[in-house]
DNA sequence: TTTAAATTTAAGCATTTAATTAAATAATAT
DNA sequence: ATATTATTTAATTAAATGCTTAAATTTAAA
């Protein structure tokens, strides 16, 4: 039973109990698409995410001299990103590859396609 | 000068000088990107934001109702919408009707779109 | 002009996040 | 075998996040 904080007295009821039916339809949904945009939320994972879209592959070393930080730090982000799905690995000898899954290009590449256009990002410049 | 935590002898340095150049052109794209994403990143703001997609206008108090949480709860994430500009608000009386800014269409909707879509997601599952 | 309702603000606290440093794995080369 | 390189893991710490509770605003109604 739902705890009644604040009730309008002109509060539409209509709405409120189409809103909670709305968001028990999608919960899952919603769930799920935070994780993701939990891990794009971050400036380091998304450039990472970023230079993935562009570039097939990239090891935690050289990452670590692009984005100028320790390699560890890089690695923990890397980790994060694997155990959310949005990157896969391919070792070659001691060299671990980290590539884009490739199931996350439809939620992932309109924000790449933003971040390429510059426009629209620098006009909700806040 | 950056330092050079870790290069392989056998890295692309066309491909690291390629992606620092990269990063550097889209650097405020991205900050104010990861901006808009935290703040989409967050269960109860997701909800917000997508209710808002679906009814045009909400108060703190009905939002409080819908989501089954504190108003101070909710008026904080609010604020943090309204922040960022996600959110307008206009008053009637004493209660505050909070509305998306539509500047932030093109960014959300794909977002709104996977959850009302339901399937990418559920396959994304981790 | 009190009183009540909707909202916001502020302080306090527990949890989470992300970096640093040092140590541990894993693969290659000497 | 031993040393070196690439990577990961773990422990620590500082900062950020988000809730609760209580108090302050603001508007409308009695």
């Amino acid at each position: 039973m739902r705890k009644k904080e604040c009730i309008r007295e002109v509060a539409d009821l209509n709405q409120i109990n189409r809103c909670i039916e709305s968001l028990n339809e999608v919960e899952g949904s919603v769930d799920r698409l935070v994780d993701i945009l939990k891990l794009a939320a971050n400036d380091v994972r998304l450039n990472i995410l970023y230079l993935l879209s562009k570039e097939d592959e990239l090891c935690p070393c050289d990452l670590s001299d692009i984005l100028d930080m320790s390699v560890p730090a890089v690695s923990q982000h890397l980790r994060k990103l694997k155990d959310g799905g949005l990157v896969e690995t391919e070792r070659d000898g001691q060299t671990i590859f980290y590539s884009l899954n490739p199931l996350f290009n439809e939620i992932l590449s309109p924000n790449f396609d933003h971040i390429n256009d510059n426009n629209l990002l620098e006009v909700l410049a806040a």
